[in-house]
RNA sequence: GGAGGGGUACUCAAGCGGUCAACGAGAGCAGACUGUAAAUCUGCCGGCUAUGCCUUCGUAGGUUCGAAUCCUACCCCCUCCA
């Protein structure tokens, strides 16, 4: 019974520290303390942040307690993991407002009646001075350093500010503020959710009071390279409308596209190690195997209907060169062409317009423009910008 | 507190009196090729009322016919010594 439970959290994990402690705790059999941290920084929850969603969700499933917190009191230090520099500060107004955001797209996954929802403030900002000094002078700066990104900035001698240290620190203590059972975090926050043992061990002195630690693959964005998320602009936003995932999802490399399917498809190993053999033996075009998934990961966020249509437009805009349905229709009046493109914003400025049209990007009624001075006519004309981007214009004197 | 190094466009990084809207790389965008793949090739990659004009090289002044480049002050970062 724990066996399969067991294996159950067990995929998809990249690491489970105390694995142990995690069996002792599922056969006790009391409904466990999930924690899952995170900074409200970035309002766009995006695919990565649902690979430790789903993750939540499957203990929810299992009858286990999940907290998901939100880092506002944390969040005004920046958390260091991953930056080779120090994070700019938010205000707390600021962390507010991006906390509210972060709560209504969390339930699209996580099961609203059953999550607690918790600010770190709550109890970081009641500490004292003494509390604080109390807590951190039980850690060293040794043990600090260990950390591979503070190590790397320390031998670069870039700079490392004294919170940034804080920041794990405070971390650990939310476990302990929480009696967390099991934290969840991605690989790269290994450390911080490491300090979570630290603090609770010492508090009580024993081996069963520390959390289990689960940590969980990042996912990598749609360049294939680096993890995703909003700064790099290579994410899929769980909020996007369903053509842009869909969109998105066909856009990525094949190498990719396995990895997406490992990562957030539902599909079972077996199936998915056929399909890559049949894509192989080129019995399948990985595009239709790509179609799949683009058709899967819509439908999570919305429901199977919008996704057939989200591919259905996406084929015809790129494989028949149709226009989609239900492009914007825009009144406008007559002007030369590179102050159009600016007005109905499909560039920043005119100049981009002019090299746009320079490099046979535009067309007009499926004519290419090739000259700036190009004079658009009164009446309906489909504008064609890139690949991407369709209006329908209707020009006026 | 003292000595030295540094702040250049989205990022990294050249330039150190004119030829600089600023080398190069990455990212991004467009075109070709395709499966809107990937890889590759080509071009673009401050703004404008556009073969010219305007604004940009930490900030503010100054020298000069002319400054990202020299001088002064200020702000910020880093190193070493204390």
């Amino acid at each position: 019974m724990v066996k399969n439970i067991l294996d159950t959290i067990k995929r998809g994990t990249d690491e489970i520290i105390g694995e142990e402690l995690l069996i002792k705790k599922l056969n006790s059999s009391k409904s466990l303390v999930i924690k899952a941290g995170f900074d409200p920084t970035a309002p766009d929850l995006h695919l990565g942040h649902t690979i430790l969603l789903n993750k939540l969700k499957q203990f929810q499933d299992l009858g286990h307690q999940v907290i998901f917190l939100i880092g506002d009191f944390t969040a005004t230090i920046g958390d260091p993991t991953g930056k080779t520099e120090l994070r700019p500060t938010l205000s707390m107004d600021e962390v507010i407002s991006n906390a509210e955001t972060y709560k209504k797209q969390v339930f699209k996954i996580l099961d609203e009646k059953k999550t607690i929802i918790k600010f770190n403030s709550e109890w970081l900002g009641k500490l004292s001075a003494s509390d604080l000094i109390q807590i951190i002078g039980s850690y060293s700066v040794a043990r600090m350093l260990e950390r591979d990104d503070f190590k790397k900035r320390f031998k670069s001698n870039k700079n490392i500010s004294l919170k940034e240290f804080i920041y794990p620190i405070l971390q650990g203590y939310d476990s302990v503020a929480l009696e967390a059972d099991i934290e969840l975090g991605g690989t790269d926050q290994k450390f911080n959710l490491l300090m979570g043992r630290y603090f609770q061990g010492l508090n009580n002195n024993n081996e069963e009071a520390k959390q289990v630690v689960i940590t969980l693959p990042l996912l990598e964005g749609l360049d294939g390279v680096k993890k995703m998320s909003k700064t790099l602009n290579n994410y899929i936003a769980i909020e996007d409308i369903p053509s842009e995932i869909f969109g998105k999802i066909m856009s990525i490399s094949d190498d990719l596209m396995w990895r997406y399917y490992e990562l957030l498809s539902e599909i079972d190993s077996k199936q998915l190690n056929q399909l890559k053999k049949a894509a192989n033996n080129s019995e399948i075009n990985p595009r239709d195997i790509k179609i799949d998934l683009g058709i899967e990961i819509v439908t999570k966020f919305y429901d199977k209907k919008l996704a057939i249509k989200a591919k259905e437009d996406f084929l015809n805009i790129f494989q028949q060169n149709k226009q989609p349905e239900n492009v914007e229709m825009i009144n406008i009046n007559q002007m030369p062409l590179p102050n159009l493109l600016k007005q109905i914003g499909f560039v920043p400025s005119t100049s981009e317009a002019r090299r746009l049209i320079d490099q046979k990007a535009l067309k007009i009624n499926d004519q290419v423009i090739d000259s700036i001075d190009y004079e658009i006519t009164e009446g309906l004309h489909n504008l064609k910008l890139g690949k991407k981007k369709f209006a329908q214009i209707n020009v006026k004197k």
